[in-house]
DNA sequence: GAGGCTAATGTCAGCCACTGACAGTTGACA
DNA sequence: TGTCAACTGTCAGTGGCTGACATTAGCCTC
């Protein structure tokens, strides 16, 4: 049973093509919908009226009414830990964050517009933040990343998660600057992904020289 | 128009210790439901039976489901903020924080049981980590809670909370004490209230040598 | 290129969270 | 005791979400 669908990006055949394409028209709806007239005083029926389909179509496509607010950043992110897996142990923690971060940025900033116009990404953001219940579920979905980057940065190093608190405590840090720096993209009057991508960059400098150092070189696992 | 109601603690009348047994039993009973069957499984109709209430008095005492799994932590955080109010303006931060926590434990403890057997309420804070809605809205929440002592904690201090970093960090780093406190507390055996404020008590005293200090006399706002 | 296979979609019925409106009941208080 | 106001129940309705089943439309083979 060799697998039948590709799931590559490149789509096969029409079929693929047309879902992806509802998908797309599906997120670009819902958050011009959202965005405009608020999240909780729009209805999937609006949405799904508007993309001509039917509304259980749409929970094909979305678990509920929230996945579809973080469908962007969900390819952002898991852009960013297939790239983090990819980079070679031979760089520091934080190099490899900071790299991956970058190529992530680059091979999907395009992407990303063919989906939405950033500006709609940036609106979008700001408005899960005026939202109590999208800002329950972005925390949620902030914690949820953050281990996974410690595990993966803790297998990276050969250490243990459980015992060893580097690993956290670097994505820790790690997380909090790149929170900041979404923050202050999102406040700002730029909203195109080279900045967002520069403001990351700089922000990131600022950390490293601080924090960054081979794990196993560098002084033993100095806990104090 | 002088509020009608007293609103305090103290059972004026007939009509006010009523309400309050009413909320109590649904409490509860509503823990005790989403304990056994599990959260999402557990209607508002079956708690609202339990109680011998009609849905709609359910609503008219919790916004929604998720509320009435937080109403006793909601309790012991208000007397947590209000202790810390009354802290004298001479004790340092961290000091007036450790204190606050201590001074809410001792008075609430018995107002807790008197609502809900402990044991019950450490049932539901392993519930909420396993339910993902929940840990959504414990998340948000916390952030909620954490800008709130800062913003109490510059004010003692006459700091502004967006230009001095320090009110936040050290919310930041109590928080975190606080949270593993709770988590170690919940993995345990002993579900008494006494042994969450040792708990807490031990662990805050860890850090208290490292951060403590009167941001006053003791050099001047240092932000390297 | 006709026909079978299967994935994608539409339709329908139904559960549950939640709300507004209105009516009935019951403490509070003169 | 009677009046007022607070509390509660009932009912109808909306919107999120799901399972079941029928229908449509790519895909693949002969």
């Amino acid at each position: 049973m060799a697998t039948p669908t590709p799931q590559t990006a490149a789509p096969g055949g029409l079929r693929e093509r047309k879902k992806q394409r509802t998908r797309d028209a599906l997120i670009r709806a819902a958050l011009e919908l959202f965005t405009e007239q608020g999240y909780e005083a729009t209805t999937i029926d609006e949405i799904a009226e508007a993309v001509d389909v039917s509304q259980r179509t749409y929970f094909r496509y979305f678990a509920n009414k929230e996945e579809v607010v973080f469908a962007v950043q969900e390819m952002v992110e898991a852009r960013f830990l297939e790239e983090l897996s990819a980079r070679p142990a031979s760089e520091a923690p934080l190099t490899a964050l900071r790299s991956a971060v970058m190529v992530a940025w680059d091979d999907i900033g395009g992407a990303i517009e063919s989906v939405i116009p950033v500006e709609l990404h940036m609106r979008s953001y700001r408005m899960i933040e005026s939202t109590p219940a999208l800002v329950a579920v972005h925390l949620r979905r902030s914690s949820e990343l953050e281990e996974q980057i410690a595990r993966l940065i803790a297998r990276r190093e050969d250490l243990d998660v459980d015992t060893d608190p580097r690993p956290r405590v670097l994505v820790a840090a790690f997380s909090g600057v790149m929170r900041v720096a979404g923050k202050v993209w999102g406040e700002g009057q730029d909203c195109s992904v080279a900045s967002i991508r520069e403001l990351t960059k700089s922000y990131l400098d600022h950390i490293a020289p601080a924090i960054d150092d081979d794990w196993h070189t560098a002084g033993e696992a100095d806990t104090r």
